[in-house]
This record gives C-alpha cells, structure tokens and sequence, in this order.
DNA sequence: TGCTAAGTGTTATGGTATAACATATCAACC
DNA sequence: GGTTGATATGTTATACCATAACACTTAGCA
C-alpha cells in the first residue's frame, strides 16, 4: 500500500487540479455528461480529503446556486460513483472523491476517526475475491474499510 | 474459507440453540448482562441468517413485549455488537449474529442480493492489517463486506 | 424541426439513528 | 436490610440519510 496522500502534507490545489483534469478526461472518453452541477458536487468532495454527507454535499450546493433539494445531491453523487469517479464510505454514510485515475477497482478506505480524512489505498483483493469464489459466491460488489488513527493522529 | 453455514441447508433450530449457549457462556464468563430485551434482540437475529433493519429487530421486540422505542433496539443492537455477539452489515444498515463463538475477529461478509441471506466467514486480514500498519495507519475496527449471488441463487 | 433520451426541479415521504432526560433495577458495600 | 453508585430501560423529540413519483427542460440526433 502506498502513502496515502490524505494524510501526508501536499499541494491541496494542485491535488484538486489534477483530479479534476483526470475527471474530465475520463468523461470525455466514456462520453459521461460532466454538468455543471455533477462539476460542482465533484469539486465540493476534492475541496476536502475527509468524507462528507450527502446533505453537507447538498447545503455547498445550494450555495453554489444548484438544487437545494435533496435529489440534486444524490443524482450528482450518483453519478460520480458510477462512473468511479467518487466512492461511497459505508461505514460513514458518506461520499470522497475518488483518489485514483478513473479506473475501476475495490476501493480500499482508512477512516481517520481523530481528524476524519479518508485515504483510499488501492490493495489486491484478491484473497478476498478467490476466497469467496471457492465458496462458490460470485461477488459483484465488495466493501473494504478500515478506522481508526492515521500515523499523524496517532 | 469453510463453507459458509447461511448458504447450506442445515438444523436451523439447533444452529438457533448453540449459538444461544455459547452467547450465554461468552456473557457469563465476561461479566456480561444478558438482560430480556438483549437476550430477545439476540434470538430474532439468530432466528434468521439475512441481516435485519433496527426497525424490524424493534418491531419483533415490541410484539415479543419489549420496548417499542427505536432506542430499545439500537441499545440491544449496540450491546450485542460491542459484545462481540453481533454485527452490523454497513453495505445494507442491518444487523445479523455472530456465526462464530465469541472471538474478537474480523468479521467477512458474504451478502447475497438474491435471498438476501448473510454469511460470515472468518478470513486472515492480514492483508490488510499490515499494509495499513506499513502505512502507519492503527486500525481499530475493519469492515470486509461483498455482494453478489451465492451458489444457491447463480 | 421534431423526436427521444437524459438531466433537473419539486413535493412528499420513508428509513436509519441518536440526544436528552426521567425512572427503574442491579450489585456491592456498610 | 438499607444506602449508594452504576447500569439499564422508558419516553419524547429530533436529526440525519435516502428515494419515489411526477413535471419540466435541455441535449443530441435523425
């Protein structure tokens, strides 16, 4: 696994800034409609690296002149994790941007629960996906997360 | 990872039975409580092997003359995962019991989307474990759950 | 231009979870 | 046995998370 970003010191701009490109990018290939409000709902999770709710997701919406009612942030933040560019954390009820290219992967999450950022690490599941198909189970979805304190909090 | 019991047919009433006594031990021998309400939450939860809603834990407490208050069965629900007894499945917001005895474990999650049932399988995080303490992350709690279909429902 | 699909606005409602405070019960000790 | 402090439960109220359903608009394309 490596330095997860979240929580090593960087340039938060220039994080913001490529993950957008890289975003933009990615929809333009797969010819996804990246609209001004799934734009902004993008931006609003890459502004911070903790996860944030919808609702919290739906108020920096509303101020930014979109929807103010709840589908509007749900339709944005949907359409952000299907097409991979944003991740739900199931342990939180709540939404991060995406840390890696578009690609799709089994997220890897370590929930910081002392200053609540959220790496996302990229790990092979694979122990997890032969282990399960020996068992005859066929997995479509999986679910990897972890809290507790990141080395800075620690 | 054995073959997971949930996806087996099997003498329910007796898989029902021995994780009672073996949740009474765990509670004896650790100076637990095991007071009507938590004892009744336990049993509706091992009377199946799909993972329930609070609300449907709460309403079964309710007919079974317990408290009829949301906070009746999250407070069951909470003792019963912090006890070790049972968990919470973060992918569905519901709760199922423990397979295992009482050992502080990892839990796995196999969920099947098809019969809804829930299996639980023991599995070396090790994986995990150490890529996050590599990292410098110090879990404390670590959720490794899956959807998909079990070999019943393929 | 007119059609169709996709996206957004809006109202309403349903599901999940906890805060805060009152009351009751338990366990241990005097 | 009665007192006390901790644990558990009852109760009210509220906050947070999520989606159904339908109307309207816009984009993309024949």
């Amino acid at each position: 696994m490596p330095d997860p970003v979240a929580f090593s010191s960087h340039d938060h701009a220039q994080c913001e800034k490529t993950a957008l490109a890289k975003a933009e990018a990615h929809c333009r290939e797969h010819k996804l409609r990246l609209t001004p409000v799934r734009r902004a709902a993008l931006e609003i999770l890459l502004s911070e690296h903790r996860a944030l709710g919808a609702y919290e997701v739906l108020e920096k919406l509303a101020a930014a002149g979109h929807g103010s009612h709840p589908p509007a942030a749900y339709r944005a933040l949907s359409f952000l994790t299907d097409a991979g560019l944003a991740h739900k954390v199931e342990a939180l009820n709540a939404y991060v941007a995406c840390s890696h290219s578009g690609n799709s992967h089994t997220p890897v999450f370590l929930v910081c629960t002392s200053c609540n950022n959220v790496a996302e690490a990229e790990m092979n599941s694979h122990g997890l996906d032969s282990a399960a198909h020996a068992s005859g189970f066929e997995i479509k979805r999986s679910v990897i997360e972890a809290t507790g304190l990141c080395p800075g909090c620690q």
